[in-house]
DNA sequence: TTAATAAAAGATAAATTTGTCCTTTATTTG
DNA sequence: CAAATAAAGGACAAATTTATCTTTTATTAA
């Protein structure tokens, strides 16, 4: 069980991929994005089309087309990807799977458990899809193991 | 998606309830244990049989048998019911799905992540199996809605 | 305007998770 | 001992997630 799905993964790490080349003025094929983050290339051709649905990516059909990020879109939080692709239950959502776990009607993790989804929160909100460039990937960061 | 998987979520609401139980000196079976979690009982009985054979819960079969958990039981933390079931990636793995992502070699939300981590790890290891008690259940906690 | 390129879209398949059912084994009680 | 009870275990089925393949549509450039 991996924190986030699969899906959130892949598309996290093609985000941050696109935002980079994006931000170098480079529009970019599936092809060459599922290559530098270690995806299944078609299965990432169906999540950046939902994403690309949503506005979060935009793309250009054709010769020399591909996706891309423009200057607004990079300032959008990481959290817009993991809504757009699955809602917002994990920002939401009781840890114990409770539906009516509330202020009121506490699960027994309830406390603690806020705290988690706090954190995780502000760190998906806080941190913008364009933040990371090449100095970043061609320092120590990694998208591709 | 939710945070934990469903076998995770009905296996601390499961546990949580047989320790109640165990608190009071009752054996708990499976049908009882189902229908205050609100989970399917078959599906439930599955995981049972896993925390069974990992000594996490423990069970007397026949007449008057079903699943309860004793003193030293009482005192293991919630993450060992995780762990029994999934191992500890939960605990350990990169938020991005990256295997090889490490202080030497980060993904970009590493450091962000490492925070959220430790929060659900530390949550899980401070609270105990037995901490919870029928006083909170009549009270405000809830484990079946 | 034709050929090539690349995303969009649809169909299908594999793998995993979740859920159900049935038989077997162990234990208790009459 | 026989009958009843309850977990253990095995087989199977449904649902969801992950992955693959093919066709269509849009765009570019020769």
């Amino acid at each position: 069980m991996g924190f986030f799905s699969k899906t959130c993964e892949y598309a996290m790490r093609a985000v941050i991929y696109i935002a980079v080349r994006s931000q170098e003025g480079q529009r970019t094929g599936i092809r060459e994005i599922a290559e530098n983050i270690n995806s299944p290339e078609h299965f990432l051709a169906k999540i950046l089309q939902k994403l690309s649905q949503q506005g979060l990516v935009l793309s250009i059909k054709g010769p020399h087309g591909g996706f891309y990020i423009d200057a607004p879109g990079l300032q959008r939080p990481m959290a817009d990807i993991i809504t757009a692709l699955e809602g917002n239950e994990l920002f939401t959502g009781c840890g114990m799977g409770l539906s009516y776990c509330s202020e009121n009607n506490p699960c027994p993790l309830h406390e603690d458990f806020k705290i988690v989804r706090n954190q995780i929160t502000s760190m998906l909100y806080k941190t913008t899809i364009g933040e990371f460039n090449r100095e970043h990937l061609n320092g120590k960061l990694t998208l591709n193991k």
